[in-house]
RNA sequence: CGGGGAUUAGCGCAGUCUGGCAGCGCGCCUGGUUUGGGACCAGGAGGUCGCCGGUUCAAAUCCGGCAUCCCCGACCA
């Protein structure tokens, strides 16, 4: 009880669909034997996060002769405005995206969890090869004297580098840092491989992890060992890296509000927030269901900063040697979180078509053995339909009609088909939305036809809510007071003018508990006096609470 | 790093005050009846009570030590 949730959360009589007995109170593991720990590591394991999420779940149950009029669903996790950390936690977890793991700080990324990533990274990666760049694999580790070449460098990520000191039985000479970043190593490698102007740009990218100390975990928001992307450029000219720079910033722009359905806000870092050793540092800004804000993805330029610690040079067509000009970019699987808080409701995950694992489940409905291979016939059949067109899972699984459709509620799929006899009969399936639980009838005939529309108009119409909601959470603001009085009420992003001084900037993270999340490169066109010293001169800057 | 809690079946917990057969719910397995919004009945499996030591005829329970995890306050994608 003690480290339950509170009360109320646990007894709230949630939405209710005319379920006809008590209480029943699902899994939270629901497979649990897929599990193959040992003993040891398993009684170490199960306490990070089972216990955290579920905790205190019966303990509501006991109080309330009131609960057991046989009217209300309890859903398994928590109400989204109740808790939304919690709700965010349970819904990974029971939607079996990740799993906490017997490692300190880490996480496993369950199948369908993976599958999300996987269809993320796909469409990231074919953008990424479409403007120019070329995929390689640089090493996990970094000679420390290496990594300790750039000072700035170092001391951003010195607190959570992670370090290798032994091989075997015996102590390294040298220690060896396990990658929180690869700047180094491919810039050291750059060195080798630039030597004329011939030889630009380098546009290389890599898929990797990476890892950086955390002591706390936070399911795919922060952990100490995550996925990502790492491209890493070098240029002739500054106008080129810049471009460079912006090119990607817009890349990732594009695939998140396409692929992902989550606007974003590009712009540019200040001085305060800006990658350590980076010239300049833009940024993609998302809003959460929380109205918080999260980074969805960097870009920095490094100008000839790096080139002249690793002595990147070639020789250009003038005869002069010069510096090369290089940038970075990358996002994370921090976007599978992202995912799931910018779209979930109370019932789970809502997952956009694109890069939904399952775009359609069908969910067989029958009450004999003959039903059962007539609703088995339609379904094949349209599975043949939709092959190549639609991901269609169908789930002939030991469980009733529904509590399957819970269960692809709370994991997302877009779109549910319902296939019983009285379908069977009419020739149609009933497809319902899971944004909008809209139900529909469709011809078997047309389905592969308007499935497809039917998806896209989901796309869509996510896109169009969070970017509502974004809206109705965004105020523009001309002091930190004015922060201060509607951030009590409910978090968001706010507009204000600022002078530029980082002095002012931390003064609104003093007061407010909000960070300068970017300063939008299409600015708004308002101009005012700063808000926090009142100095004329000033852009547009967007503060938030953020991950 | 500072403060507060916890550790008993796969999960959530009761039992500890006042020492005396290891319990409950869910989940899991088997069989049957079911199946259009998380089914029901019957039977069954599952435990070094976090670890080490002490007290006692007897320890989940009392005493000492250790470990681990969670929550709240400063940095990070």
């Amino acid at each position: 009880m003690a480290r339950g949730r509170p009360m109320r959360s646990r007894t709230t009589p949630v939405p209710v669909m005319g379920v006809r007995r008590r209480f029943h109170l699902a899994v939270i593991i629901g497979r649990g034997s897929d599990l193959i720990f040992s003993r040891a590591s398993l009684l170490a394991f199960r306490r990070r996060g089972y216990n955290r999420a579920f905790s205190g779940f019966l303990a509501g149950f006991g109080e309330g002769a009131d609960v057991s009029e046989a009217s209300r669903f309890v859903q398994e996790i928590a109400e989204q405005s109740d808790d939304f950390s919690r709700w965010y936690t349970d819904v990974v977890l029971k939607a079996e995206l990740a799993d906490y793991s017997p490692v300190r700080g880490c996480m496993v990324i369950r199948p369908y969890g993976y599958a999300l990533w996987e269809n993320m990274r796909d469409a990231l990666d074919k953008r990424i090869r479409a403007t120019g760049h070329v995929n390689a694999y640089f090493p996990l580790f970094i000679p420390e004297n290496l990594l300790k070449q750039e000072a700035e460098h170092v001391a951003g990520f010195s607190p959570e580098v992670a370090w290798v000191t032994a091989g075997g039985d015996d102590d390294l000479e040298e220690r060896l840092a396990i990658r929180p970043t690869s700047e180094v190593l491919f810039l050291t490698m750059y060195s080798k491989w630039i030597q004329s102007w011939r030889d630009l740009p380098v546009l290389i990218n890599q898929w990797a992890n990476v890892v950086r100390w955390e002591m706390r975990t936070y399911l795919f928001l922060r952990t100490m060992e995550f996925l990502w992307q790492e491209g890493h450029t070098a240029h002739r000219t500054e106008v080129e890296a810049q471009e460079e720079v912006l090119r990607m910033l817009e890349v990732y722009r594009d695939f998140v509000e396409t692929e992902l359905a989550i606007p974003v806000i590009p712009g540019g870092k200040s001085e305060g927030e800006k990658f350590a050793g980076a010239q300049a540092t833009y940024t993609i800004e998302a809003m959460m269901g929380d109205g918080r804000a999260l980074q969805a993805g960097t870009s920095h330029a490094f100008g000839q900063h790096f080139a002249q610690v690793f002595n990147i040079t070639f020789l250009d067509r003038d005869g002069e040697r010069r510096h090369v000009w290089t940038t970075s970019w990358g996002v994370t699987t921090r976007l599978v979180g992202a995912v799931v808080m910018a779209h979930g409701d109370s019932s789970g995950l809502v997952l956009p078509p694109r890069v939904a694992p399952y775009q359609a489940v069908a969910v067989p409905i029958f009450r004999n053995e003959e039903e059962a291979q007539r609703v088995r016939g339609v379904i094949d059949d349209l599975a043949r339909r939709l092959d190549g067109r639609v991901r269609l899972h169908a789930d002939w699984s030991d469980h009733t009609p529904g509590w399957k459709f819970n269960e692809w509620e709370l994991r997302g799929v877009p779109v549910r088909l319902e296939i019983g006899p009285r379908d069977v009969a009419n020739g149609q399936v009933l497809a319902v939305r899971r944004d909008t639980r809209e139900k529909q009838a469709i011809p078997v005939g047309e389905l592969s036809a308007r499935l497809p529309t039917l998806l896209e108009d989901i796309q869509r119409s996510l896109f169009a809510k969070a970017l509502a909601f974004r809206e109705s959470r965004s105020h523009r603001v001309g002091s930190i007071q004015e922060i201060v009085q509607q951030i009590e009420v409910e978090r968001g992003f706010f507009y204000a003018p600022w002078c530029g001084n980082g002095e002012c900037e931390a003064e609104v993270k003093a007061k407010t508990g909000a960070t300068l999340r970017c300063l939008p490169l299409r600015g708004d066109g308002e101009s005012g006096a700063c808000l926090v010293c009142g100095q004329p001169e000033t852009t547009t800057a967007v503060f938030a609470r953020a991950y």
